[in-house]
DNA sequence: CCCTTTATGGTCAGGATGACTAATAGTCCT
DNA sequence: AGGACTATTAGTCATCCTGACCATAAAGGG
């Protein structure tokens, strides 16, 4: 990299967050509304300028945390997702953006933060035209989830500290747009070692009906060896 | 986003790229000499500013042909990696870098470019401490492309146009650093379809001794189902 | 001509997966 | 309280995929 060559532009850098969790079995997204130009009452994914000091990942738990109004922001998943630098994808300056998925297990109540007009979780499919490129990012963060939940253990992400198969199953079928065979989704899931771990007071769960699901908490592992295919829609995706 | 609530601080943005190409059984990495401070004399990734009209992936893809003197470097396979934030990765300035891995069937010599003392393949071990950050990002392209070759078709990208079976199974067991059995490789990338597709003049090749290998194109599939799992060093990697 | 080398073809057992059936243990309704 | 309902958990069975082999074919080199 020979810096004195070229005479850089300076470009602003963003991060931009898809923050997805799963409610009533449906993968939500939260959005706030803009307040200004261009885009004003559109939706968009929360973001903001990555401060002076910070590195991308900071300032995306940064907005994060401010965006959702939790405190403990530091447990929670970021993945980095990719760099959207398209000269043109701001009609106001040079912008590029770090998108970043979070994964989040308990919807909080997003108080419009900071600087968004209004928060809101928004199911996916009915997450509207977006400003700027963020229909692409959101369906970017839709295809890594959806591809990691295949070969990682990332789905405990999207459950609390402790959750029953039950739920587990529900985040993949909910990420996936599938339905899972339980028994067999429950043999892989405890076939794999570091998966799942029972936690020992034989507790139960569920506020609704039938037999009471044994408690389980994400185990030390972090990838998933042999993975858990999403099943294939057709023959074979070619 | 809001863009008028902070003052935006200007950063560099530039790309590194983790060129990679298999040649003689052994994974190398495109390097060239830094010509001046900080690191001068060290080796580093190649790269460079992107240009105020220009996104991240085009500016790579100039990079790239630049650095290595090819003309046709629409064809090479471009995947963005990750990008680098840190706010101290830089001693001058505060620089947010994207980085790409590329991958090269055939590894032309490298013209010291425009910007570069020096440009050189230097093998995937013996490639040094680099300058910056770049070590981590090298490593990072390993490991990216590594796991890509398990589900996807990624590993054709390392060959040329016609290829052997063998020359396919030498880029999993270069990157993975593994052995392969032959007659079981074979069979899995001819079971699946879209991955490679024979060339009907059942053509020949090889410059060795031993029987005269079948040819094969890269097939239209892009993903690999199922996937084509490196053996797992230990028991599981929990 | 024999040996080495590489490609290709095939077998065979074990593991993983998908499709089901059945039993268990609770809540809800009447 | 009893029965209906529901969700969890257990188990079976055939099939596919995989890893570990062995065998054959087609070249080149001594």
């Amino acid at each position: 990299m020979d810096y004195d060559k070229y005479a850089h532009e300076p470009f602003a850098v963003t991060v931009d967050l898809a923050v997805l969790t799963v409610t009533e079995g449906t993968l939500h997204a939260l959005l706030v509304e803009r307040g200004q130009e261009p885009y004003a009452g559109h939706w968009a994914l929360p973001g903001g300028f990555v401060h002076p000091d910070e590195s991308a990942e900071t300032a995306a738990r940064r907005e994060l945390a401010e965006e959702t109004g939790l405190s403990d922001v530091s447990g929670l998943h970021l993945e980095q997702l990719r760099t959207y630098s398209e000269p043109d994808r701001d009609p106001r300056m040079r912008v590029v953006s770090v998108a970043f998925a979070a994964l989040l297990p308990d919807p909080p109540e997003p108080h419009g933060g900071s600087d968004a007009a209004e928060a809101r979780w928004v199911p996916y499919d009915k997450a509207g035209p977006l400003a700027f490129d963020h229909d692409r990012i959101l369906a970017d963060a839709h295809e890594l989830v959806g591809a990691k939940l295949e070969y990682t253990c990332l789905a405990t992400a999207f459950c609390p500290p402790e959750f029953t198969l039950g739920e587990l199953q529900q985040v993949y079928e909910t990420v996936w747009g599938t339905t899972l065979d339980r028994p067999n989704f429950r043999r892989k899931v405890l076939a794999t070692p570091g998966f799942v771990e029972a936690v020992p007071g034989a507790a139960r769960l569920t506020g609704g009906r039938g037999k009471p699901a044994a408690l389980y908490r994400a185990g030390p592992a972090t990838a998933l060896h042999p993975p858990l295919l999403r099943p294939s829609p057709e023959g074979r995706p070619a």
